[in-house]
DNA sequence: TTCCGACAGTGGGGTCGCAAT
DNA sequence: ATTGCGACCCCACTATCGGAA
């Protein structure tokens, strides 16, 4: 199959609105490809790459290059010209790698050349990614689209389970169940916005302390421990103590979903800095390991002695976990019975926040293992913090929101009546609010030449964030964590804006 | 030889709009 | 009305390469 097949109908998704017509397209292209192709076709329209990283980004990618007139690359040949790409290293490399790109752009048409940058940029936004390419694989199929979502969560690879169907039918799903030694793609979370709201949502639920850290799955099959990310990195060589602690529980065969942490020397949380950083930390992991040790502290089972328990309620996929895994290697935790017990909730979370934690997460008790998806049976809460802060700039939007101007550059006063930068950011804009900034915004420019642009510091916005973190990059020394607008205060003069001062005062645990 | 800047890739993440249910 | 998904981009951190000191 040729390259330029898989551009035109990237672009062609990107063109239609409709779900359902997505997925029809997706669907087509894949019954076209020859059973080879496969294990390229549906990752690329799915917006991966199969290689994963391979050391090319934007910077590579954006010096020019003349197209190629008539398409001529298929799928196999630019799949085997990356896998060259990504295994050069060394001396030289960096040059290599321009000069391989180089080749490969010159020899693609100009979509050809879009669709590249988009899959290697990680942006091919066509408003399709792995769900919809999953949908589409099923109708191309006719598997049951559930049973294929399924099959793809437990395998932890829509890869796998596209070559396995498109070969052998939807008989081949059966072959994917859950496996200790393979990773699953973890539950996720939804946002609360407060203890009362999520237990009114859930009723009966355990309420568990959400500690700010790395997600973590561990497999133990005999003597064999693997570590895996949320996004299925494999990280054992990086985290002996979690390797040394799941040989330590009494289980010979288990899978366990949970969080690694540091705890400093008084036993309260380090900040999520310093755990991922430790985490982070490849090269030298026995000094890394000493400096901060982390502790792995589980919350969930989801296989013990060879029994899957993911369909099983929550309740009793815990009982597995206390039955395998001692309280102190366990999140804490409180089960109430409903909003009548609500109080004991606000209770555990106030606790919770005093022992130096983020937040809770609320999980009804009923509730199965919903792996790979954002359950509506877990809800984290965290406190919000607000602040008045002004605008000192920003940035125009890109894809949907091009012609906007989108990410803003938020700043406190400083005692010497000035302001000093504490962030970036884009979120919690709603398409009026976009279009209501860029007339205002432009109105205080004081420079539109660039990408940035800057304006009178006159505009005051209410931004919420979930704290703050120490910065090399800002002047404060800090910067605000998952900053978002709340809206604009225009009923505010900048004089009345927060101060750089008052902040640092109410966060006193970082110190710039 | 050592240092440092630039780049890529990883971890953490919230909110909006739209299609489908 | 609710849910699921993708798009919109942020932050810090580590590893690596390649050129400057």
């Amino acid at each position: 199959m040729l390259l330029s097949r898989l551009a035109r109908v990237s672009q062609e998704v990107a063109a239609t609105s409709a779900r359902s017509r997505k997925i029809a397209l997706l669907a087509e292209l894949f019954r076209e490809a020859e059973p080879a192709d496969v294990p390229v076709v549906i990752p690329y329209l799915a917006g991966r790459l199969p290689q994963g990283r391979i050391g090319v980004g934007w910077k590579v990618l954006s010096r020019p290059v003349a197209p190629a007139a008539e398409p001529s690359l298929t799928v196999r040949e630019v799949d085997a010209r990356l896998t060259e790409l990504g295994g050069v290293s060394g001396p030289g490399s960096q040059a290599e790698r321009a000069r391989l790109v180089g080749e490969l752009l010159g020899a693609s048409t100009e979509d050809e050349q879009r669709f590249l940058f988009g899959l290697l940029t990680g942006e091919v936004r066509q408003g399709a990614l792995e769900a919809v390419a999953v949908e589409g694989l099923a109708q191309a199929t006719g598997a049951p689209p559930d049973a294929v979502r399924r099959a793809v969560m437990l395998a932890g690879s829509l890869q796998s389970v596209a070559e396995a169907l498109l070969a052998d039918g939807p008989g081949a799903l059966e072959r994917f169940r859950l496996t200790v030694g393979r990773p699953v793609l973890p539950m996720l979370a939804h946002s609360a916005s407060s203890v009362a709201e999520a237990v009114g949502k859930l009723g009966a639920c355990a309420v568990e302390e959400k500690l700010d850290g790395i997600r973590v799955q561990v497999h133990r099959d005999g003597g064999t421990v693997r570590v895996h990310t949320r996004t299925l990195d494999d990280i054992t060589d990086r985290l002996p103590e979690v390797t040394a602690a799941a040989l330590d529980l009494r289980g010979e065969r288990f899978i366990l979903d949970g969080e690694v942490i540091s705890f400093d020397g008084e036993g309260r949380p380090r900040s999520f800095q310093e755990t991922a950083g430790r985490v982070g930390s490849r090269t030298d992991v026995v000094t890394a390991a000493r400096e901060v040790p982390v502790s792995p502290v589980f919350f969930d089972a989801l296989s013990v002695d060879g029994r899957d328990l993911l369909d099983l309620p929550f309740a009793e996929r815990h009982a597995e976990l206390a039955r395998l895994v001692p309280e102190p290697m366990r999140v804490r935790r409180t089960v109430v019975s409903g909003p009548r017990e609500e109080d004991a909730a606000e209770e555990f979370l106030a606790r919770t926040l005093e022992r130096g934690h983020e937040g809770v997460v609320v999980k009804g008790l009923d509730a199965p293992y919903s792996a790979g998806r954002r359950g509506a049976s877990w809800l984290k809460v965290k406190p919000v913090h607000t602040l008045d802060l002004v605008v000192l700039a920003a940035e125009w939007g890109h894809g949907r929101r091009t012609g906007k101007l989108s990410n803003l550059h938020l700043g406190a006063r400083t005692a010497d009546g000035g302001f000093a930068m504490l962030g970036k950011t884009f979120k919690g804009m709603t398409d009026a609010m976009l279009a209501w900034q860029t007339k205002r915004l432009r109105e205080l420019a004081v420079d539109e030449s660039g990408y940035v642009v800057t304006v009178r510091p006159e505009l005051v916005v209410e931004i919420a964030y979930d704290g703050l973190q120490r910065s090399t990059r800002y002047p404060a020394g800090v910067t605000l964590r998952f900053a978002r607008v709340l809206r604009y205060r225009e009923d505010k003069r900048p004089e009345e804006a927060d101060t750089v001062e008052t902040l640092l005062a109410a966060h006193p645990e970082v110190r710039p």
